[in-house]
RNA sequence: GGGAGAGUUCCCGAGUGGCCAAAGGGGGCAGACUGUAAAUCUGUUGUCAGUGACUUCAGUGGUUCGAAUCCACUCUCUCCCA
């Protein structure tokens, strides 16, 4: 079967990814499809940044402002939903854009794991949660180094997330996490992609443009979105998003406006510096120095990328 | 003017004679990452040569085999009485 040929734009937040994919899907007759955890949320526009319909210029991006925060949403639910997207895209003649900063997403995606390989069950991670509780996270650990001592292995013993995860899957499946895990890797991709990643030759500039983004995202009312979005229930999931926790000892009134924002901007470089160790060690990304490369430069450098690389030369529908 | 107290490594902050380059936290830096991933977790953080050396605990001088820790004076800060 023909793969699907799909251009991924990766890189840390505030890097601009988002004007470029809109100026290459322009360029290469694309729609965008968007590998981000916390733009998928209504509602929370501000502080993920969401482009707005002008910023958007008319191409269609999927995958993002269409689930309430109340919902939770992971990885699985991301590769279904994305392959559909992309799916449609393609049987309208389209090109594909994936764009997002959420590593995990997009490299899932693009690899073709198979997450139906890898079961979720709520049934045992309550089980698990409560064992946890009651006997500690050692005696978990222990049991999974019986059980699958590889994955233990790979398992720091106090990533408590990681060490249930891994047993939830033995319990769900039957058999050991490493076992699972292998086979939900090799299933083949769909996908022919061409990762192009926004970095930075000069760590400060990332951050300013972090620092400037974050105080035009005050100036535009983040402390009102973040009201309101604690004024109804979260999900799990939309509870981590960057922007809300840290301003919530504001809202409480138990840190000065400024204290709460310079959090903010810690927690948003913290975040970019992941994102870059993530798409840092990929070693299939092309790398673009960002740095002080205007919007049209950057396109036009990232455009050529792919026309050298014949990604989009033949028909999609083949 | 009189009295009380404090000055520690990027920051906060332990340490009151050797086990102190100095607890802990914060911050920084680096890394991991397969159904919570904007999350979670790890390592590292005086300098230099890599089992050692060198410089550091406001400053100067002193006591001692040995001081961040004791003494004297100086400087700075806080507080109380005038």
């Amino acid at each position: 079967m023909k793969k699907i040929p799909v251009a991924a734009i990766v890189g840390p937040t505030a890097s601009g990814k988002t004007a470029l994919a809109v100026s290459l899907a322009e360029r290469f007759n694309a729609e965008i499809v968007s590998a981000d955890s916390m733009q998928i949320y209504k509602g929370m526009d501000i502080a993920t940044a969401k482009p707005s319909e002008e910023e958007k210029r008319g191409v269609p991006h999927h995958l993002m402002d269409f689930l309430d925060p109340g919902q939770s949403y992971n990885v699985a639910a991301f590769c279904e939903d994305a392959k559909k997207s992309i799916e449609d895209i393609v049987s309208r003649g389209k090109r594909v854009i994936v764009c997002g900063g959420t590593g995990l997403y997009v490299d899932s995606l693009l690899s073709g794991l198979d997450f139906s390989a890898a079961p979720e069950d709520p049934a045992v991670r309550e089980t698990l949660l409560r064992r946890k509780e009651a006997e500690g996270i050692d005696v978990l650990y222990r049991e999974l180094c019986d059980i699958d001592p590889e994955t233990a292995a790979a398992v720091d013993p106090r990533n408590e997330k990681r060490v249930l995860r891994a047993l939830e899957l033995y319990y769900a499946a039957g058999e050991k996490p490493s076992q699972v895990r292998a086979r939900a890797k090799s299933a083949e991709s769909p996908y022919q992609s061409l990762y192009i990643g926004l970095f930075f030759s000069d760590r400060q500039a990332l951050y300013d443009r972090i620092n400037l983004r974050v105080d035009r995202m005050l100036q535009n009312g983040l402390v009102e979105e973040a009201r309101q979005y604690y004024s109804l229930p979260v999900s799990v999931t939309a509870s981590q998003a960057i922007g809300y926790k840290e301003l919530k000892p504001f809202l409480d009134g138990d840190l000065p406006l400024d204290a709460a924002a310079e959090n903010l901007k810690r927690a948003t470089r913290r975040y970019a510096k992941r994102q870059l160790t993530w798409f840092g060690r990929n070693p299939s990304v092309r790398r673009l120095l960002r740095d002080t490369l205007s919007d049209a430069a950057l396109a036009e450098a990232a455009g050529q990328i792919i026309a050298q690389s014949n990604l989009f030369l033949e028909d999609v529908r083949g």
